[in-house]
DNA sequence: GTCGAATGCAGACAAATGTCTGCCTTTGGT
DNA sequence: ACCAAAGGCAGACATTTGTCTGCATTCGAC
């Protein structure tokens, strides 16, 4: 066999896995010097091993184009991270984002982000200053968490349906329901998924 | 002056960071084809004058070597989610992560993922089945929210220091403090974001 | 031992990609 | 009107990067 034993083909794994996870491909020759391989076929040998045996993609054709299996970066998407939305703004406001916030792709939705102000929903784990990821969607069902206009600000609530009406629940004692009038309530969104940054040294700024 | 005005400055830099947030750099032939260049020059000057004003970077003599500036968002880079990580078995977990999560590039650090299992950090709002991603460091400081081994087991904590003693301290007054033996104690790393899916039927599965 | 598969080495070649020079056109200022 | 700067075009060239051919070495299977 081989003058070294099947462990190099897990170290070239390895080495372009860490490399991919830490941002970029690798070329073959950095595999080859990363290895200490004297001629660039033998790293590219056992690179295409491993784009056969599915542990790695190659976009054929391309500098650099090595990549993880699976959804990479493809199913990714942007979101843009607003503000405060006001009224009509919203569509404005997608033009001049805050920043944007990265997440897994929803095939035919449209997605934006917002920062939570307030204790309203701190019930459901959901604190001030946490950014949520909203899919805009007209109506919503009993239970979900929403984003929607009340007298020209947006807020974050659990929606529930009372008497035939609409109420505005939060998850926190401390904060009324509002029971918005029948045309006073705009639905911007539900709420598909929350983060929160604990590192701030990592995100001086948003990247924009 | 040029033939069209400023804007086209504007479209390659929203396109080459559209790119860049999608996953990877683009080639400056292909500025120059999407944006509808005759010419390579004229995209190339595009780009060095963007990364001349600071809003791309460019590692030079690499192909598709370009970058978003600043610490933070060099690129998106995607996490392994390890389910539970027993005490030696981190490195080997890497190796077949339940899933991955995409987040922003921290250079130079080594991130991973876990699913957070009961309630007792609910007081910060981090409920179960949260996410929490995880920068790998041999320690932290007083009130960092942390994963650490603990009898064999991951463990999310906040981490204090009492009487020159360590503490993990869990945020529910249901839940008692950890003293956990000097060398009992292995810290994995600290919590640097946080997050939650509220909306399961568009992550039916992993990425994997 | 002999064979073959896997691995490694060496060198060359081709394609992708980045970079340079020169020239033209447009635009804004004087 | 004139000039200078910026943008754009055309073509060439250099470097990086991927790929191919051929051969040598190792080691397990027979």
């Amino acid at each position: 066999m081989a003058r070294t034993p099947n462990d190099t083909r897990e170290k070239v794994y390895r080495f372009v896995r860490d490399r991919l996870l830490a941002g970029r491909s690798p070329s073959v020759r950095e595999v080859q010097q990363a290895m200490g391989f004297k001629a660039v076929e033998s790293a590219r040998s056992h690179l295409s091993k491993l784009v056969e045996a599915g542990r790695l993609t190659k976009a054929d054709g391309q500098a650099r184009g090595y990549g993880l299996p699976g959804r990479v970066g493809d199913r990714s998407a942007r979101v843009p991270l607003l503000g405060r939305v006001q009224a009509g703004a919203l569509t404005e406001a997608l033009e001049t984002p805050d920043g944007w916030v990265i997440t897994w792709a929803r095939p035919g939705a449209t997605l934006f982000a917002l920062r939570v102000r307030g204790e309203s929903m701190s019930g459901v784990g959901i604190m001030p200053d946490d950014v949520v990821i909203v899919r805009r969607q007209p109506r919503a069902e009993e239970g979900d968490v929403v984003v929607a206009m009340v007298e020209g600000e947006a807020t974050v609530k659990t929606l529930r349906f009372v008497d035939g009406g609409v109420v505005l629940h939060a998850e926190n004692p401390a904060f009324a329901p509002i029971i918005p009038a029948a045309d006073a309530l705009t639905l911007l969104g539900k709420v598909v998924e929350v983060r929160r940054f604990l590192d701030l040294d990592w995100l001086p700024a948003w990247p924009s």
